[in-house]
DNA sequence: GGTCTATTAAACACCC
DNA sequence: CGGGTGTTTAATAGAC
C-alpha cells in the first residue's frame, strides 16, 4: 500500500501531451458530428455545381456547332432534351470558365468516403446519403459520357467538312480562326469531360475494378481521351493543347493532388494504339475491359481471368487459354446494359465492403486506443517519454482484453500511442486504483507462454515505457532460455531486463529486488556454480509445475485460452486433442531453432505441460533429456541444499 | 471466504 | 565497510 501509493503519487500523466499531439487520426469522439454536416453539404454542392458545369458547356459548344451544322441538328436537341432541362434557364450565368470549373473539388473520391469514414465524421445515415450521391453522380457522369461522345462525333464530320473546304476554298486563316475557336471551346469541353472520365478511372481503380498500371495511372487525361475522339481530332487537340494544356494540366495534377496520391503519377502517356484501343467507346467500362486487357504489361495476367476462369461477376466460364478469354471478355462482356448494371453491383460490393472495411478498421482502432488509454494513467514515471507509461494490466479488466490486444499493439505502436488524451482520463478514471504491482501477467493466469509476445514486440517494448504483461519468473525464465547456454549470471538477467524492455530501465532498486526475489522463490530457478561465478538456469519441470491444477482441468478453458490468443486453431485444436487423448511431453523440443519456432515450441510446450500431470517431477536431475541445463550447470545444484538448510535454519 | 500466486518492500546473511 | 548477491518474511492484492 505504501509503495503503491508513494508511486502513484508520481503518476501525473503527463502522457496527455503527447496525446494531445497524435499525428494519427484516431477517431475523437464529439469532434466528429459537429464537423459531419458542413462536409457533407459542401461535397453534395461541389458535386451538383460541378455536374451542372459540364452540362452547360457542352451545351454551349453544341449550340455553336449547330449554327454551323445542320444535320446533327436533331440529334443534339435530343441530347439537351435528354439531360436536364430546367438547366437550360439556371445556368446562363453558370457559364465558368472549364479552368475554373476545374478548380473546384472534385466529387468524393473513395478515399476521401474512407477518410471521412475513419474519422468517424459522418453517421451511417450520412454515408447512406452520400453512397447514394456518389453513385447518382457516376450515373449522371456515365450519361455525359455518352452525349459527350455523340458530339464528338458531330465535330469529327464537321472538322472534315471544314477540311473540304480548306481544300477547295485554300483560304487557311479564316477557316483556322473558325477551328481554333472550335478548338478552345472543344478543349475547355474536353478538359471537363476528361475530369469527369479521369474520377471514374479512378474510382474504378481504387476499387480494384480497372486495372492500370502504376506507369500508366496519367492516361486517363491524356491518351484515354484522345483514343476517343478521332485522329483529327487528335491533330488540333495536340495543336491546340501545345499552348494551353500545360496549364491546364496543371489544374489537373493540382486536383489530382487534392484528390489522392496515386493518381498524381504524371507519367506521359504516348501510347496512341494503346489509347485508342483501350477507349473504344468512351465508356469506363470499356476501359475497364479493353484497357486492362491490352495495357497489361503480362500477357496473361488479368484480373477478370484466373486459374482459367473468367472472374466477371456470375460468370465463371472457363478457358483453356488467354486469348479465349479474351475473346470471350470481348463478346460476351461488351459494353452493354447488362455489364453495365453488373459492374454497377460490382461497385456497390466493393463500396460495401470498403464501408465494412472502415468499420473494421474503426473498431481496431477504437480496441487499440481503449486498451492504451487504460495503461497510460497509472504510475507514469517521472520522465514518461511515452504515452504508455504503463501497462498494468492488473486490476481492471484483466482477462478480457490484454491477451488479445496487448500482442497486438504494440506492433503498432505509433498508432495506440496517439490516443485520447479527453477520453483518457474518463477511463483512467475507473481504475485510477488500478495501479500498483503487475500482479497477474496473462501469461500466469492464462499459461500464455511470453515467447511469441515478446519476440514479436520485442521492438514495442524495446522502446516503449509499458510493464510487459509478464510476471518475473516468466522473464527470467526467457532471459534465460534466450541466452546461448541458457545460464545467465544475475546481473545478465538484469541486462537483459533493461535491455528489452524500456520498463525496466528505472526503479530498478524494485525490480531488480524482485527478480532477486524470484529467483531465490522459485524453485525453477536452479543457481549453478560455474567457472566464473554463479549462474542462474531455469528447471522446465519445476517451471511447468508451478501452475498445474489450473489449466489441466478444464480443456474447454484451454481451447479459449488458445483461440484468444491467437494462434489459430490449429495449434489450439492440436492441443486440445493431444491434452484429451495423451500427455506427451513435448516440452522437450527446447530452444533451438529459429526464433519463431523456438517461441511457438515453447508455446505449446508451456501448455502441455500446464496441462499434464506432475508425475515424474522429482529433482531437477530427474530429467536430463528435457532439462536445457547444460552438464556442468546441472551438475552441481548448490542452491536447494542451501536453501533448505537457511529456511530449516530459521524455522 | 479460503487458497494460491504474484508483487513489492524489507531485513538479513554471505562474499568479495 | 560497502556493494552485490541471495534468502526469507511480511503485506498486499488478484484470481479462482
Amino acid at each position: 500500500m505504501m509503495q503503491e501509493s508513494g508511486t502513484e503519487a508520481t503518476s501525473n500523466g503527463p502522457a496527455n501531451e503527447n496525446g494531445g499531439a497524435s499525428v494519427e487520426g484516431v477517431p475523437r469522439e464529439g469532434r466528429p458530428k459537429s464537423a459531419a454536416p458542413s462536409a457533407e453539404v459542401t461535397a453534395a454542392d461541389f458535386l451538383h455545381l460541378q455536374q451542372h458545369q459540364a452540362l452547360q458547356m457542352a451545351r454551349q459548344i453544341l449550340l455553336q456547332q449547330q449554327q454551323q451544322s445542320q444535320p446533327q441538328q436533331l440529334q443534339s436537341q435530343q441530347n439537351t432534351g435528354r439531360k436536364s432541362p430546367k438547366a437550360n434557364d439556371k445556368q446562363q450565368s453558370l457559364q465558368v470558365p472549364v479552368s475554373v470549373a476545374m478548380m473546384t473539388p472534385q466529387v468524393i473520391t473513395p478515399q476521401q468516403m474512407q477518410q471521412i469514414l475513419q474519422q468517424q465524421v459522418l453517421s451511417p445515415q450520412q454515408l447512406q446519403v452520400l453512397l447514394q450521391q456518389q453513385q447518382a453522380l457516376m450515373l449522371q457522369q456515365q450519361q455525359l459520357q455518352e452525349f459527350y461522345k455523340k458530339q464528338q462525333e458531330q465535330l469529327h464530320l464537321q472538322l472534315l467538312q471544314q477540311q473540304q473546304q480548306q481544300q477547295h476554298a485554300g483560304s487557311k486563316q479564316s477557316k483556322e480562326q473558325q477551328v481554333s475557336a472550335q478548338q478552345l471551346a472543344f478543349q475547355q469541353q474536353l478538359l471537363q469531360v476528361q475530369q469527369v472520365q479521369q474520377q471514374h478511372l479512378l474510382n474504378l481503380q481504387r476499387q480494384g475494378l480497372l486495372s492500370i498500371q502504376p506507369g500508366q495511372t496519367g492516361l486517363p487525361l491524356h491518351s484515354l481521351t484522345q483514343g476517343m475522339i478521332p485522329t483529327e481530332l487528335q491533330q488540333l487537340w495536340k495543336e491546340v493543347t501545345n499552348a494551353h494544356v500545360k496549364e491546364e494540366h496543371n489544374n489537373s495534377s493540382s486536383n489530382n493532388g487534392h484528390r489522392g496520391l496515386d493518381l498524381s503519377s504524371p507519367a506521359p502517356p504516348k501510347n496512341p494504339l494503346l489509347n485508342q484501343h483501350a477507349s473504344t467507346n468512351g465508356q469506363y467500362m470499356s476501359h475497364k475491359r479493353e484497357g486492362s486487357t491490352l495495357e497489361e504489361p503480362s500477357p496473361h495476367s488479368h484480373p477478370l481471368y484466373g486459374h482459367g476462369v473468367c472472374k466477371w461477376p456470375g460468370c465463371e466460364a472457363v478457358f483453356d487459354d488467354f486469348q479465349s478469354f479474351l475473346k470471350h471478355l470481348n463478346n460476351e462482356h461488351a459494353l452493354d446494359d447488362r455489364s453495365t448494371a453488373q459492374c454497377r453491383v460490382q461497385m456497390q460490393v466493393v463500396q460495401q465492403l470498403e464501408l465494412q472495411l472502415a468499420k473494421d478498421k474503426e473498431r481496431l482502432q477504437a480496441m487499440m486506443t481503449h486498451l492504451h488509454v487504460k495503461s497510460t494513467e497509472p504510475k507514469a514515471t517521472p520522465q514518461p517519454l511515452n504515452l504508455v507509461s504503463n501497462v498494468t494490466l492488473s486490476k481492471s479488466a484483466p482477462e478480457a482484453s490484454p491477451p488479445l490486444s496487448l500482442p497486438q499493439t504494440p506492433t503498432t505502436p505509433t498508432a495506440p500511442l496517439t490516443p485520447l488524451s479527453q477520453t483518457h482520463s474518463v477511463i483512467t478514471a475507473t481504475n485510477l486504483h488500478s495501479m500498483g504491482p503487475m500482479r497477474r501477467r496473462y501469461s500466469e493466469k492464462y499459461n500464455m507462454p511470453i515467447s511469441p509476445d515478446i519476440s514479436q514486440n520485442k521492438e514495442f517494448y524495446m522502446n516503449t515505457d509499458v510493464r510487459p504483461p509478464f510476471t518475473y519468473a516468466s522473464l527470467i525464465r526467457q532471459a534465460i532460455l534466450e541466452s546461448p547456454e541458457k545460464q545467465l549470471t544475475l546481473n545478465e538477467i538484469y541486462n537483459w531486463f533493461t535491455r528489452m524492455f524500456a520498463y525496466f530501465r528505472r526503479n530498478a532498486a524494485t525490480w531488480k529486488n524482485a527478480v532477486r526475489h524470484n529467483l531465490s522463490l522459485h524453485k525453477c530457478f536452479v543457481r549453478v556454480e560455474n567457472v566464473k561465478g554463479a549462474v542462474w538456469t531455469v528447471d522446465e519441470i519445476e517451471f511447468q509445475k508451478r501452475r498445474p491444477q489450473k489449466i489441466s482441468g478444464s480443456p474447454a478453458l484451454v481451447k479459449n485460452i488458445q483461440t484468444s490468443l491467437g494462434y489459430g486453431p490449429t495449434l489450439s485444436a492440436a492441443f486440445q486433442a493431444s491434452m484429451a487423448e495423451n500427455n506427451i511431453p513435448l516440452y522437450t523440443t527446447a530452444s533451438i531453432g529459429s526464433p519463431t519456432l523456438n517461441s511457438l515450441a515453447n508455446a505449446i510446450r508451456e501448455e502441455m505441460n500446464g496441462a499434464m500431470d506432475h508425475g515424474n517431477s522429482n529433482g531437477s536431475d530427474s530429467s536430463p533429456g528435457r532439462s536445457p541445463l547444460p552438464a556442468i550447470a546441472r551438475s552441481v545444484p548448490l542452491q536447494r541444499p542451501r536453501r533448505e538448510a537457511r529456511r530449516a535454519h530459521t524455522v
